[in-house]
Order: C-alpha cells, then sequence, then structure tokens
DNA sequence: GTGAAAGCGCTAACAA
DNA sequence: TTGTTAGCGCTTTCAC
C-alpha cells in the first residue's frame, strides 16, 4: 500500500553532488571504478540528504537483495527463538533484515515457506531445525536450494546434513551418548528414552549417541525402552505416561530435547514421583530456562545464539566450491535432575 | 546476491493465456475491467504455471508491499516470541512475510528499526513492547510512524498507547490491581515490588494497578519497597537481592514481568528462601514456562499469541478515522508460589 | 473489456 | 574515470 511518496532517490544525490546517476551508484555501491575524491564526496551529500536506496529497485534492476529468510519450526519454541536471536544480531550488524516463517516441522509446508522466500528474492536463506531420515521426503527442497544457489541465492542450514549446502551442526551424536554416560556413571541401568518423531534425523543422532554409550557398557539399546511422540513438551508429557506405565522400574528418563524433558517432569510432578530421588532426569539443548526449572535440568547445552550467529556468518561468506561444515560444541550441564541410583526399597 | 533467474514472468502467463500483459496484471490482481471469463482464464494459466509475482517489480511499480515488518524488544524473550508466533501465524495465512527486529528497549535503536522498515517499504509495521513515559523520547518514532502512514503504510503497536496508531493494550493497571488483591487475600501486608525500568509505561501502569489495590485496603504505595531493576531475569535477580537486604522481613514479592520473577525466585533459591513458605513471589504475562518454574508461578495471563494476532489483523483492516484500541483480557493464574502469610517464628 | 506504452528507481553494459 | 542508456517485471494511465 505504501505510495511511492516523495522520496529522495539516487538521481537527487547525483544531481546534489554534480555527478551522473551510474557514478553515483557506483561510488555508493563502493565499486571501483570511481575516483576516492568522487566517490567520498557522493558518500558525503548522500549521508547528508539522508538517502536509503530503493530495496525493490535495487534488487529489481539485479543488485543484492540485503534480507534474509529464516525458516524454523516456531518462533515461540526456545530453541529456535534463541536461534534466530543469533541470527537477527548479526544481521543488524550487517545492515541487513531478516524475515522468519514456520516450517511446523512439515515437510510440505517448509517446501513452501522456502518457495515463497526464493519468490520474494531474498538473498540468503537459512533454515533451521533437524532433518528427515527419508531422503525422498526432502527432495524438493534440496532441489530448490539447488536451483536457488545456482542462481547466486546463498543458503545455509542449522542442525541437518544432508541439504548437499553449507551448514552448522550440532553435535547430536556426541551430546547422547555423553548423557548416558553420565546416567550410567551414576549407576543407572533401567534408563528409558523419551524420543521424538523418529522420522527426525535430530532424534536419531541422538538417539544412536546414546546406543553407543550403552554399547560400550556392554549394555544394548534394544534392552531399553524407547517411546516415540511429539518433540515437544506435550509429546514429553506422553512418553513419560507411557514409560511409567509400562516399565515402572525404570529409574532415568532421557528426554532427547528439553521441551520434551519439560514435559517428562511436569508428568512426575502430577504423579508425586520425586526427581532426583526416585527418578533421574535428563535433557538435551539446555534452552535458557532448562537453569529455572523445577528441578534443574541436567542437559547438554548446545550454543543456540551462536549457531544462528555462524550459519548467517557462513552464509554471508563467499561461496566455497563444496558445501562447508561447522560442527557447535556440546557441553554436559549437570544440574538437581540426576543423581545416583538408590537401591531399591 | 540472487541474479535475476530464467524466472516465470507476467508476459509468461498472459501470452500461455492469450491476453496481453495489463489484462492479465488486472486479472490477477482482482481489479475489475476484466470479464469474469477471462480472468478466470488468467488465474488458471497462473496457478498451472506456479507463476509468483516478483515483489520487486510489483513494489516498484506501485503494488502493495506483501511483507510485514515486527519490531520486538528481543524474538528470544518468551514474551515477544509468543507475540512473534502469532503475529506470523496470521502473516502465513494471508501469504505475508514478516520481518523481524530487535529495538533492544532501546528508543534509538528502535528508531532507526523503524526508518529502516519503512526504507524496505513494508507494507505494514506492528511495533511490540512497552512505550516511555518520556514522550519527547518516542517523538521521533511517533513523526515517523505517521509519516510512514500517511503514505499509506498501515501500523499497529502492541503495549503502547502513546504513538497515535492503532493498538492493542494489555490490561496492565487491572492486571497490578488483582495481583495484589490476591496477596492481600493472603494477608500479606509485608510486599515488595521489583519493577522493570521506571522509564516505561508497561512498568507505570502495572506499578499504578499494584498502588490502587494498597489503596483500596487503605495502606499506601509509599509504606512499600520498589526497587527498579532491568525488566528481565538478570533485574529480577539484583531487585530481590536488595529487597531481602534491605527490607528482610518483606513476606511476599511483586514481579512486574514472569522475566523479572524467575530472577527473583532464583535469588530466593540461592539463599534458601522458601517459597511459598516463607516468602510469596508472584509475577506478570504467564509466559509457556511459568508452569514449569519450581514452584508453579502465580500470575496474570496475558494471551501474547492473540495479541500478536490482533495486531496484524487489525493492520490489515482498512484504516480508520480514529486510532483503534483493543484491549486484552487477563486473568489471574494461582499457581504454588503464593501462600497466605505465616505467623512470624 | 482490452491493449499499448510510460514509467517506478536502480544496476550494469556500453561508450566516450 | 565518467556518462549514456537499456532494461529488471510489474502497475497504471491512456487509447481503442
Amino acid at each position: 500500500m505504501p505510495k511511492p511518496g516523495p522520496r529522495l532517490r539516487l538521481v537527487d544525490v547525483a544531481e546534489r553532488a554534480g555527478v551522473s546517476l551510474a557514478t553515483a551508484s557506483r561510488a555508493l555501491a563502493g565499486r571501483d571504478g570511481v575516483s576516492e575524491e568522487v566517490a567520498s564526496r557522493v558518500r558525503q551529500v548522500s549521508q547528508e540528504l539522508g538517502y536509503v536506496a530503493n530495496p525493490y529497485a535495487r534488487t529489481l534492476a539485479g543488485g543484492a537483495s540485503s534480507t534474509v529468510g529464516l525458516v524454523v519450526h516456531q518462533v515461540d519454541d526456545p530453541y529456535f527463538s534463541e536461534i534466530a536471536g543469533g541470527v537477527i544480531q548479526i544481521a543488524d550488524e550487517r545492515g541487513l533484515l531478516v524475515q522468519i516463517c514456520h516450517s511446523g516441522r512439515d515437510p510440505g509446508h517448509e517446501l513452501r515457506q522456502i518457495r515463497h522466500l526464493i519468490a520474494q528474492r531474498v538473498g540468503i536463506i537459512i533454515v533451521a531445525g533437524s532433518g528427515y531420515r527419508d531422503a525422498r521426503v526432502e527432495a524438493d527442497a534440496k532441489a530448490a536450494l539447488s536451483d536457488y544457489q545456482r542462481q547466486g541465492g546463498r543458503v545455509a542450514v542449522i542442525g541437518r546434513h544432508s541439504l548437499g549446502v553449507d551448514a552448522v551442526l550440532p553435535d547430536n551424536e556426541a551430546g547422547g551418548r555423553v548423557l548416558a554416560e553420565h546416567l550410567l556413571g551414576l549407576g543407572h541401568r533401567r534408563i528409558a528414552v523419551a524420543a521424538g518423531d523418529e522420522a527426525l534425523t535430530t532424534v536419531a543422532d541422538r538417539l544412536a549417541g546414546v546406543a553407543a554409550a550403552l554399547r560400550g557398557q556392554g549394555l544394548d539399546l534394544a534392552d531399553l525402552p524407547v517411546v516415540h511422540s511429539a518433540f515437544t513438551r506435550e509429546g514429553g508429557r506422553a512418553a513419560a505416561e507411557r514409560i511409567l506405565a509400562e516399565h515402572p522400574r525404570t529409574t532415568a528418563i532421557i528426554a532427547l530435547n528439553d521441551a520434551m524433558a519439560m514435559g517428562v517432569l511436569s508428568t512426575l510432578r502430577a504423579q508425586r514421583i520425586a526427581v532426583p530421588e526416585r527418578m533421574s532426569v535428563v535433557g538435551f539443548d539446555d534452552v535458557s530456562v532448562a537453569a529455572d526449572l523445577a528441578p534443574g535440568l541436567t542437559t547438554v547445552r548446545l550454543p543456540m545464539t551462536d549457531m544462528g550467529r555462524m550459519a548467517l556468518a557462513m552464509a554471508l561468506k563467499p561461496v566455497s566450491a563444496r558445501p562447508r561444515r561447522r560442527s557447535t560444541g556440546h557441553q554436559l550441564v549437570v544440574r538437581d535432575s540426576t543423581a545416583p541410583v538408590t537401591p531399591r526399597a
């Protein structure tokens, strides 16, 4: 709706600086072919007049788009809101604007969002959140992003390996291992896992880490109950209910993300099962509220804000021959939700 | 960076449908001057080909921009991430994209973000978060938004009254009153307030509600300690420390938002002061984690997600003669962080 | 009701 | 080094 409005155009700046349109454009874009003297005069005038380029004209004419598209599961999920915070921070420093959309963990919807961003001609696309184990499910998204890259768009993903683009990869497997080792070290043997949707690679990877730790102790994941449910607080509640009903002797629950851990804690609280006395609980991610839960949640910290920063920083670099991959650190944070296993009454 | 690319243009659709560019444009824009027959054929073809208009060309040519700008304090603050979630949800339904930027509760930075959004020619701007009591502080933002509206832009704000635009207003004063009445009803008389920055209208309004409740009991706010600090978790920690040090006989603390309440709880936990036995604590907002805290936080629920939805819905309606104002409901949610005052040992 | 043509403000060839 | 000019893809007068 915003009518053109009598805004300042580049011609105005050019005229005022006594140069041609082209020269003004070059000067402000910092391209060479302009004497430093003229360039600085143009910049000066542009500053004084408070000129801001019309991004639509600029992009239409083939210039760089200064907006980045970010696809997350949901911004109001703390894991993703922290990532978004990191992306926005870097964007702000570079004068870029961030368009955020929701995938809702639905591959079809995600694809639609990616297409929308491409149609909007954003210059950079960042996709955050787990990938899908079935390659066919993300084939279309992968194709769309490749096309987009081929046409000069920049892409970075967070937490998914199979898209063939620059990626920031949380250490899911190692994190899962560390978590299981922590519980094993406390003497727990009857461990259950509250896992998210099994179609998600993040779930599979974290689970693989847990399995590896168990094997290290001569145990087998097959002996441990793994309950798949939604990768959310509600899913955690449901999983905990099933675990308690079907495996009443469980002494520790590994939730594969903090949201699920919060659901697990909620169920335990409702059933008056003391944590960590009767049940140890661990999460994954270390969202900022993890420390404020009752009890403080033992979890694996992922640097979400940094991950967002890293992803955008990567995308801002010139394309590399082959996709870059940066893996994030991970760190076990022991709080009050875990304790040594107690002998059965 | 995205090079033009061999994308589908409106001419292609027009050609395929056997009409002129102008007719195709009219048909897709739903403007009249096209026979229904032709119009539907054009839409049909456009669908089949998967045509998506280039928003840069469209906007440059004077059409409507389909992006909405949202200014929040920080997306990774739960209060704002829930609002953002609501805005994105509606935007998604209408095929709009949302650009999010941070004000950081800094009026200067906020102004810069607003100007940036205007320069980007977004069609709608939504500003969420407390206003400032000093009108001069937001005079520039107000002026920028007025100009923008005059040129056809649509604006809605959430939680600020003095910008002269459509607004969604949380019931801050009533909420503050309800909170104080709740504590008063439990017998508390030595109440302290952990308040945010006093320059914020939200802080002032909530405080006014608290004061009103006290007056209703023949008490005076002047008798109660009000500690101003940052409107964040850290601010809550600091405020609680001062309250404990300077007013050791306090039996209840009113934190003016949930973030501060979380800080207050954290300090109390660190000092091993039992909640609610020795100290009752209340928050404000009911962010989604409030229920999972230790103990569950008594607070006033604000429908953040709805507030985001309402704001965008308002901005999507045609302009009204005078600014619209919709106030949100509020609801006291009693959990486990409050209890009757106990006789002093 | 429909089409032809003139821009919107900018970038990037191409000249000079 | 600088200027001239032809578009980018769309909307919107203005003719027909």
